[in-house]
DNA sequence: GTATATTAAGACAAAATAGTCTTATATATT
DNA sequence: AATATATAAGACTATTTTGTCTTAATATAC
């Protein structure tokens, strides 16, 4: 797998905030109903989310988290970074830590040319994006969680 | 990471093989010892590998483990299929177990994009590519677990 | 046939990841 | 002030992955 739980979960909290569009605090009980993820883990994940200045949180009534900036403006690695770390862009498709450009592993021309891709696409894609295709499927992401389709 | 650690260790030992390209078994004592991976864990890594007939194992004295076919004949997808199955093919980046051409998730187009690229990439290379390009190098498998280089 | 060399198999341990639960802290409402 | 609502933090548990160790099975050599 190429992103942790951990990460995933991160990513379809933020892309749900983002189809929200509110400009007030949603609640994480909210999302982690709608999105069929354990409460008290997506707060913990959400938490690190907060501490990367990507979400903003507030106690109390009335409280909850929302983004942080516009979705437009958060892109996919931020939460990926965020949550997961730049393991990903460093990593070789080997598992060696020697190999760079001067003493490439045997894969490693191969590799880094699609690890680029994907931090192209990860670079790309904003959470506007996501949640744009989100609406347009006119899905809700639970529909998902319940496994109905191979 | 994309490759479980398992997975990592078929393939480097399988490419290490291939880089020898010698005709009589090797035993799995001296893969390990090239590789600075446990001898025990590495056995059954490449157990499965036997189980799955990429590889050929022998037991007792000038025993050891071959390839089963020539290095061009078996594909980098072959060792990837056998220890961490087929997953990876299938998996939707945000783990939706639903996701698919009927019920896209947010990711879908990107995700399954890339990821044919990576799989055509594992079809296409075979392990004696990546022993050619091991032997190019002039390097020890070896001096990359030192982790000599950033 | 006995000793030696090798993989096979499975029990066990350690570490990393994922998930649960309880308590603390902050805020709003009354 | 008291109560209710929400996130923050951290202890704890469960599961998966990774790694270790012991024993069994098989083949060779003498």
């Amino acid at each position: 797998m190429l992103l942790s739980q951990t990460c995933i979960y991160g990513l379809r909290a933020s892309a749900l905030l983002a189809s929200k569009s509110r400009a007030d605090y949603t609640t994480i009980r909210e999302l982690s109903d709608e999105l069929d993820i354990s409460f008290h883990f997506l707060t913990k994940v959400l938490q690190k989310l907060t501490k990367s200045e990507l979400l903003e949180s507030y106690k109390g009534p009335n409280g909850g988290v929302k983004l942080a900036r516009t979705a437009s403006d958060i892109k996919f690695m931020d939460v990926v970074l965020s949550i997961d770390g730049d393991s990903l862009l460093h990593e070789c498709a080997l598992g060696l830590p020697g190999c760079g450009i001067l003493e490439p592993c045997p894969m490693h021309d191969q590799w880094s040319g699609l690890k680029q891709n994907i931090v192209t696409m990860m670079k790309d894609i904003t959470l506007k994006d996501l949640a744009n295709n989100y609406n347009s499927t006119h899905l809700t992401f639970d529909s998902f969680n319940k496994g109905n389709q191979v």
